[in-house]
DNA sequence: TGGATACCTGCACAGCCGCGCAGGTATCCA
DNA sequence: TGGATACCTGCGCGGCTGTGCAGGTATCCA
């Protein structure tokens, strides 16, 4: 039952059973580090804005988005390159303008705690 | 209906009304802050092991979750330092041991997302 | 009472991240 | 065709954050 990597076996453990739980609820550690990384992407209050508004009203060109964040135009560009490589927006060009969408339900759904009363 | 800030609304928006609901979506500053930041504390591979074992197994010493987690001690109690200071976690003393559990009803939310399978 | 354990704290260091500026490209209007 | 708009990218700087080590305190066992 010990789940406990060998490397580290050999420590004192208080409650050993507990232990062999807590690795099997961690699980795999390159889980665990996707999942850092997703809520990475919502830790800045930048990206955060951008995403609620995104979720919140659709699909948004970027000088807009800069408009209701209050942020300026390189900054929202290199949010939303952040948020595009990872996967959570997409861009779609229409004519000079490009507007961004979420497209990853993962973090769709995490953002509707933010506006739990809006839905 | 321009819910924008005056200083920035000279700025000539794509879509005006969308801009409007922008800004009504990310309602005020302090909030969306507060989110980031508590997205933030998740957004650590260590942190977020540690909760995600505290959530699962409930009740946890240092000791334990420095074994499961393979962080040694004191970046554990780093850790838990900060999530004490956030009040996401708390810790109760039995003796020369201190266990952790989560009392924060929000993170304990988010997280069911990264265990989805174990609801 | 003496030794060992479990935990907390402060400090110094490396690494990362957000941020702003300047330059470049593609597209639309006159 | 010329000018303006909308967006992307690279670079450098300041600040934050995670990490490890050493020291200190409280508690349990013999």
């Amino acid at each position: 039952m010990h789940l406990v990597p060998a490397e580290r076996a050999d420590r004192r453990a208080i409650d050993g059973h507990r232990v062999c739980d807590a690795v099997a609820a961690i699980g795999e550690p390159d889980h665990v580090r996707a999942w850092a990384e997703r809520f990475s992407l919502l830790s800045d209050p930048g990206r955060l804005a951008l995403l609620v508004a995104l979720r919140q009203t659709g699909p948004l060109a970027v000088s807009d988005l800069a408009i209701a964040t209050g942020m300026n135009g390189p900054a929202v560009s290199q949010a939303l390159r952040l948020l595009r490589a990872a996967g959570v927006v997409a861009g779609e060009k229409d004519g000079r303008v490009v507007r961004y969408r979420i497209i990853d339900p993962i973090t769709a759904d995490l953002l509707r705690h933010c506006v739990c009363g809006s839905g």
